[in-house]
DNA sequence: CTTTTAATTGAACGCACGTTCAGATATATC
DNA sequence: GATATATCTGAACGTGCGTTCAATTAAAAG
C-alpha cells in the first residue's frame, strides 16, 4: 500500500487554533467540520482529538482566547488621568485592536449563540468586564462635570456597538487610512458624550 | 396501519416563513434542520417543498421580505423638512422598528455569510439604500450648517451601528422604557453630529 | 355521490457528520 | 541500534442531513 511520507510536527496545537479561527470566521461555527480544519491544518481528522476534546471547546477557547488577550492589551496601557484623554485613548485602542484581528472579533460577535450554557456565561462576563472599562471612564468624567451622559450604560453600550462596526466594513487600503478613521470616530465619540 | 387524522390547512405558506424565522434566530440557519422547522409547523419535512425550493430561498425570502419591508415603512412616513427633525424621526424610527422584529433583524445581519453570491449582492443593494436613506439627511444637515460632520459616510455607519446595537440588550420591561431610550440614543445622535 | 385537484405522508436516496480507536509511523532517550 | 513515547492515519460507528417521490388523504368542483 503506497504511503505519503507525512512529516510529524509537534506545534500541531495552535495550528488547530488557527484553522479553526479562520474556517469558523468565514463559514460559522455550525457550518464547519472536524475534516475541514483537520485539511486545513494538512492532517486527517482524528488527529484533532490529541489537541481538542471537541468541536464545542475549540471555539470556546478562541473566545475566552479573544476576550482575555483584550482585556489584558487594554489594563497592559499606560493610564492616562483626565477622563477625556481616556476615552480617546479607550476609543483608538478598540478600533485598532480589533481591526488588527478581525476574525476573533467576529468569532466573539457571532458565535455566541452555538456556545454551550456554561461557557456562554463565562464569555458574557469576560465581556462586561471589558465594558466596565469604558463604563468607569464615562462614570469619572460625568461626575468630575466633563461629560454630559443622561445614561452611563447606555452610552457604554453605544459607544462600544459604534467603534466596533467599524470591522464590518474597513479594509485596508481603502479610502480613509487607519489613523483617519480612528480620528473621526473620536470626533464623534467626543461629541456623543458632550465633550 | 394506524393513521392520524391530519388536517390539511392551505395557509401553510407563511407559517413556513415563520417557523423558519423563529429557528433561525434562535439557533443560527446552519444548526436549523429542515425536519426541524417542519415540525414547529406541524407538518413533515417533504411537505415544506410544496411552499420553498430549497432551504437556502428560505432564507433569502426572510431577508429580502425584511429588507423591503424596512424600506418601505421608513419611505411611507410623513417626510419632515428640517434636517434636524429628520435625522431624530430617522433615530427613533430605526429603533423603534428593529425593537419590534428582534428575529428578521437578527437573520439579516447574522446569516449574510450563508446566502450564495448571488443572493448577498442582492441584499447588499437594499443594505445600502437603506444606509442612503440617513447620509442624504446628514449630508442636507451638512450643507445647510446644521451639522458638523467630518465624513457623511462615516457617521453613516456609526449611527446605524449604534442604533442597532440596542436589539442586542432592550428586553421588555426592563430599566428603561422603550420611548426613554429613544430619547436617550436621540441624544447622542444629535451631539455625535454636532447638532 | 363521483370526479378532479391540492395537500401531505412516510420511506428512501446518497452523503456527510462528530467522534473513536487499533495500528502504523515518527521522534526522543539511552 | 533498541526501546519508549508522542504523533498520526484510515477505517469504522451510529446518526442525521437536504431532498425526492409514489402513494395516500383531504378538499373542491360537478
Amino acid at each position: 500500500m503506497a504511503r505519503k511520507t507525512g512529516s510529524h510536527s509537534n506545534i500541531t496545537g495552535p495550528l488547530v487554533q488557527q484553522a479553526a479561527q479562520l474556517l469558523f470566521a468565514r463559514h460559522g461555527f455550525a457550518a464547519v467540520t472536524m475534516r475541514q480544519i483537520a485539511a486545513e491544518v494538512g492532517v486527517q481528522a482524528g488527529a484533532l482529538y490529541l489537541y481538542t476534546p471537541d468541536k464545542q471547546a475549540l471555539l470556546f477557547n478562541l473566545m475566552r482566547t479573544h476576550m482575555d488577550a483584550l482585556l489584558e492589551a487594554w489594563q497592559a496601557r499606560p493610564h492616562k488621568q483626565a477622563p477625556q484623554d481616556r476615552l480617546q485613548d479607550f476609543s483608538r485602542f478598540h478600533i485598532g485592536y480589533h481591526l488588527d484581528r478581525p476574525d476573533a472579533v467576529f468569532i466573539a460577535y457571532m458565535e455566541l449563540r452555538n456556545l454551550t450554557a456554561d461557557n456562554f456565561a463565562r464569555i458574557a462576563k469576560l465581556r462586561h468586564a471589558y465594558e466596565d472599562q469604558l463604563e468607569s471612564i464615562l462614570a469619572d468624567g460625568q461626575a468630575a462635570g466633563d461629560f454630559k451622559i443622561t445614561d452611563t450604560r447606555l452610552a457604554t453600550l453605544a459607544i462600544i456597538a459604534m467603534l466596533t462596526g467599524v470591522n464590518t466594513w474597513y479594509r485596508e487600503g481603502g479610502r480613509l487610512s487607519r489613523d483617519r478613521v480612528e480620528r473621526i470616530y473620536w470626533n464623534m465619540v467626543r461629541r456623543s458624550v458632550g465633550a
